[in-house]
DNA sequence: GGAATTTTATACCGATAAGTACAAAATCGG
DNA sequence: CCGATTTTGTACTTATCGGTATAAAATTCC
């Protein structure tokens, strides 16, 4: 019933999250997001709620379809795998073609005017909750005795995220998947045998 | 001759810088800048530019002041110990309790409108530019035979300034001095023996 | 005590920010 | 065809953005 939708909803959100990952949250416009979706102002706020709204709407959408990856890393047999493969998962998609360089995470709000300490807050908890994941796994890891002695499971899991904000920056300034590659084979060579 | 000066222009400058470092360029306004710095707007063009001239003229300050530890870390005689100091150097900058957290050269603009794109570029290659001295002082320690064998000089510097950049991420998230510090020593244990 | 000079304070500019009111357009069930 | 419903397009609002015109205030030289 109603006059029928003329723009895809999911297409849109797809969108907006590239807008703000490529440009940030206070760096991408209503003008930018509804140009670029493709739809009217009424219409933004009609589907989306209004620009902090859609931001989280488009989080989400990252976390749900960007992040696959980290998932299944998680999922590896081995903790180191795991690590491999959190490190070169997040290096693919902060340098994958299709998509704009470095992380939405970050590059989303870190640092920003007060206007938007609400979504700088919510990426920080979203870092934190990823790292707290990856410390859980290996904390299982220790638990199988698939963990290398005196070495904190919660540090180690800090370190790997450390350095995949690390690549982050160096894809959001231009780096080349093949340079990360390098900066992680050296990351996990760190790796206590 | 002429009305004397009511503020300290350096005094100004490093209000300038501090509130660019914690809230970006694009995220301090000339209201904040103005109020923070205490003096007023036609002062701030007169003295210093527009904005944009403000912001460079803070990051010229932040390399001569907040740098030093860099400069003095690469005229250590010893490659690893030019790593360590530059890791614990930046390290103890993002986390100083007298200025904001992370680093202004990260935080300034990661991601941006197109209004910012030449600070965006300007900071990018900044990055470069340390990232360029470090490789340099490592190529140094290959001629002195000072530097692990079959290891990229510049592959290393860009692992050293990779963990640097991560752990400017996660000071502006919050993190503490002695967080970065266990990321630093896991970070070094790569260093080939 | 002026004249010249420099900094200050006030008040403004056009442009753009996020957000909305309202009616025309396009569908549905009857 | 007609009312009910939903989306669209246009035009608008208020607030803030970066930047500036202008004149008063405070100094030095003469």
């Amino acid at each position: 019933m109603g006059r029928p939708r003329e723009f895809d909803v999911d297409d849109a959100l797809q969108t907006a999250m590239e807008l703000f990952w490529r440009k940030g949250y206070e760096g991408t416009s209503l003008t930018d997001l509804t140009e670029g979706m493709g739809i009217t102002r009424p219409s933004l706020y009609g589907f989306f709620g209004n620009k902090e709204e859609l931001f989280l709407k488009a989080l989400d959408r990252y976390e749900q379809k960007q992040m696959v990856f980290f998932r299944e890393a998680l999922e590896e047999p081995k903790a180191r795998t795991v690590a491999e493969r959190v490190l070169k998962g997040y290096a693919d998609m902060q340098t994958a073609e299709c998509s704009p360089n470095g992380c939405l995470g970050i590059n989303g709000a870190l640092a920003c005017s007060e206007a938007a300490a609400e979504i700088q807050k919510c990426l920080i908890e979203g870092r934190r909750r990823v790292e707290h994941a990856l410390a859980e796994r290996f904390e299982r890891a220790v638990q199988e005795g698939d963990f290398p002695d005196g070495c904190s499971p919660t540090d180690l899991a800090r370190y790997i995220m450390t350095v995949t904000q690390g690549t982050a920056v160096q894809a959001a300034s231009g780096a080349d998947r093949a340079a990360l590659y390098k900066v992680i084979d050296m990351a996990l060579q760190c790796w206590p045998k």
